[in-house]
DNA sequence: TGCAAAACGGAGAGCGTCTCCGTATAGTTC
DNA sequence: GAACTATACGGAGACGCTCTCCGTTTTGCA
C-alpha cells in the first residue's frame, strides 16, 4: 500500500561508504592530503564519483570521516603522561611529544587541525575541543610548575606549528624532539 | 644583411613585467597567495595569460619576484636587534619578533619559505640562505646566553611555525607575542 | 511480486594552472 | 624610412581538479 517505514541505513551503502573511509585512509596516509583526488579516491574504492560524494559532501568532511576513531587516542596519551612519576617539565615533554606526533601520523593533518583551532564552524571543531579540552587537563595538573598566563590554546598552537613544519618539511624525529624540547622549556615556569 | 646584434631586453617586455610583479604584490598582499589566480594576474596588469607565463614559468616564481626586495630587510633587522643595550633574552625576544613579523606581511609566505628552509631546488633558497645566515648570526652574537646545541635551522623552524599559525589563523599581534616570548625563553640557557 | 525510497554512477559544469602557436612589434641595419 | 628578424604578445584550449545533476538501478518492506 503506502510506503510507510524509513529505512535506516541501505546495507550497499554501508559497504560503501567503509570500503570508501578505508581505501581513503591507505590514500592519505601514503601521499598526504593535497595529493589525492577525489576521483582517484572512487575509483579505488570501485564507486563513481556521484556516490562518493552523496556520502561526503566535500574532500575535507572525507579526510574527517578518515580521521575520526584517532581523535580518541589523545585522551589516553594525556593519561600516560600524566601518571608519570616525573618531574613536571618531563611530564609535559612527554605529552607534547604523543601530541605532536599523532598531528604528524597523517600527512597535511597538522596544519589543517592546528588552523581550525579556532573556527567553530571548520568540519574539525570536534577535534579541536577535544585536543583543547587535553591541553587544559595537562594545565590543570602541572599548574604552578607552568609559566604563568598559558592557555590550552597556546599549546595546541605552539605544538601545532611544530608539528606543521615537521609535516612540511619530513623531518625526522630528532629534529621534531629538539623543537619542542624547546618549546616545553619555554612553558615551564623559570 | 645578417642580423648579428642579440637585443638585450626590449622595452615593452620590461614595462609588462614590471606592472605584473606590481600588481600582483597588492593582489597576494591583498588576498593571499592560493586566493590569487594567474588569470585574475593577467587582467590586471592587462597581458594575455600567455605573457604572463613567458615571465614567470610558475605562480611560485612569480611569488618569488613579489617577495624579492623585502628580503634585504631582514639583515637591518638583525643589525637592530643586536644593537640594542638590553638582556640576551629581550634582544632575542626583539629579533624573533621581526622576524615573525616579517614573515606574515605577506599571506601564505610563512608557511612557504619556512617549508623551503631545507630544499635547494626551491625557488625560494636564495631567501632562505638569507634568512638562516641572519639567524647565525644572532647565535653568535648571543652565543653563552643561549641552550647548547641550538642552530640556525632551528630558531627558523620555530618561528616559521610560529608565524604560519599567526598567518593561517589570523590571529592579532598579542598572540603572537606571547607564543615568540614561550619560544624565547625555551632558547635561552636556563 | 510490486513498488517507492534510497543509492548508484557517469556526463559535464566551472575553475584552476599552464602550453602552443599564429600574429604583432621592437629595434638594427642599410 | 624600409626591410628584416629576434623577440614578445595573447588567445584558444589541453588537462586536472572539485563538485552537481539526473536518469537508472538496487534495496527491502508490504
Amino acid at each position: 500500500m503506502v510506503y510507510r517505514k524509513v529505512f535506516s541505513v541501505r546495507a550497499d551503502a554501508q559497504r560503501n561508504r567503509d570500503r570508501i573511509v578505508e581505501v581513503a585512509r591507505a590514500l592519505f596516509r601514503a601521499k598526504g592530503f593535497e595529493a589525492v583526488s577525489m576521483d582517484e579516491v572512487a575509483k579505488a574504492a570501485e564507486v563513481g564519483p556521484g556516490t562518493l560524494y552523496r556520502h561526503f559532501p566535500t574532500k575535507e568532511s572525507l579526510y574527517d570521516a578518515v580521521l575520526e576513531a584517532w581523535a580518541e587516542k589523545v585522551n589516553t596519551a594525556v593519561d600516560r603522561a600524566l601518571t608519570l612519576d616525573a618531574p613536571a617539565r618531563d611530564r609535559l615533554l612527554k605529552w607534547l611529544t604523543a601530541y605532536a606526533s599523532m598531528l604528524t601520523e597523517h600527512k597535511g593533518a597538522a596544519a589543517r587541525i592546528t588552523a581550525a583551532l579556532g573556527d567553530p564552524g571548520s568540519p574539525f571543531a570536534a577535534k579541536c575541543q577535544t585536543y583543547l579540552g587535553a591541553n587544559q587537563r595537562i594545565i590543570e595538573a602541572l599548574d604552578s610548575a607552568l609559566r604563568p598566563g598559558v592557555d590550552a590554546m597556546q599549546i595546541s598552537r605552539l605544538v601545532g606549528g611544530v608539528a606543521a613544519v615537521v609535516d612540511n618539511s619530513e623531518l625526522p624525529a630528532d629534529a621534531a624532539a629538539s623543537m619542542l624540547a624547546v618549546v616545553a622549556d619555554g612553558l615551564i615556569a623559570s
